[in-house]
DNA sequence: ACTGCAACTTGCACTCAGTGCAAGAATAGT
DNA sequence: ACTATTCTTGCACTGAGTGCAAGTTGCAGT
């Protein structure tokens, strides 16, 4: 696995631009309107594109308004916590997986304070925001799961994948309290401070 | 308010009649041919009614095939709760709710069950599911945001409402992997007693 | 028992998100 | 330039979900 990859092609560079071209629209369009107000159709159409294009791009219209993308969490820092590591205690190599993932969370701040704004006022785009959360805890799971083979824990991996991802949705809500600045995971220290306060009371 | 409801007309039986026999029938035909492969039409159908009625008593198919239904806290423990009882200490205080909360969460066992098996196959209703315990963790919120003029807390309602609802996820899952004896609640302590455990690592 | 009213069911027409298919267009490799 | 692969698009369609109005049913009062 090369760490540079190759220079993007014509097709590579189309698609991005067209993805965001989708996000760009998707999210004006239901910021002055409302997500029930606006159609795929006319989010397609402000883009350049075809409705039936645009269902190759996401899989629904909530995908395109809340931007959303699979988080592909770095093999080193996979490889690293499923095999005990780093620091062999749980908690630290918690934060460090849950920073790992919180890494690529965001990769345009400017689309992502937009989709948050957005799902205040519609549910529907919570709802896809709290079932792509719930994605990221499965893979917390399935990790710890394999960890568990070389470093077992007396907690279950429902808990600690749940703990994970508190503390992930944490750091990212206190990153969000604080416009966006630096990076989500130098919250995760304060998140984990939070949670062991509340625990000794 | 009255502690004993006046005895159900023939349209609150009925209702609840057609709510069940929607909910069976539901999960009946999902269970048999899953959740894309069913319709609403066949849904109603199977259990008498039309397509149109349907909706009368379910915004969706997925909430038919979940049996969702809002929780209504009883109001001695919500006022307990937000007066900054009913022991003073917040963790002890939140697992009062939580039991609260979970006291009538599965008012029909046989159902939940069936549920929480789709679950497990099915994307869809998994997604409504977590957006259904979600709503949960938004009440615990507003709950703290009240209670916290009585008994201001150093650590802030989202953290706090998202260990409310670890702990009724936690406490659902042990119930479930007992095979759904006695109640839920019950498993609350253990739930804390791993949070505890996991923090001390 | 009768009556008026409110609540509910139903059929119908419709919208729109989402899907499969195939023809045509665009890109990549030689 | 040619060929193979990938992608776009138009089209037809399905099914979840919605509004509306006519008809039906339950309820309460007389």
């Amino acid at each position: 696995m090369p760490t540079s990859a190759p220079p993007p092609n014509a097709r590579e560079r189309q698609k991005r631009e067209r993805r965001l071209a989708l996000i760009e629209a998707a999210q004006r369009l239901v910021g002055e309107r409302g997500l029930d107000d606006v159609t795929v159709e006319e989010i397609s159409s402000a883009a350049g594109l075809s409705t039936r294009t645009f269902f190759n791009y996401f899989d629904s219209k909530d995908d395109a308004v809340l931007g959303i993308q699979e988080i592909e969490l770095d093999a080193e820092v996979r490889a690293q916590f499923v095999s005990g590591g780093p620091s062999g205690r749980l908690m630290s190599d918690l934060e460090a997986l849950v920073a790992g993932f919180l890494k690529d969370a965001a990769p345009n701040i400017e689309q992502v304070e937009r989709a948050m704004r957005l799902l205040t006022s519609e549910p529907r785009l919570m709802q896809r925001h709290v079932a792509w959360h719930q994605r990221i805890v499965g893979e917390f799971e399935e990790l710890l799961s394999e960890r568990r083979k070389a470093r077992p824990s007396p907690v279950d991996d429902d808990t600690i994948g749940m703990v994970a991802g508190l503390l992930m949705r944490s750091s990212a809500l206190a990153w969000a309290r604080s416009g966006y600045e630096g990076d989500a995971a130098a919250h995760l220290p304060e998140a984990v401070a939070q949670l062991r306060l509340l625990l000794d009371d």
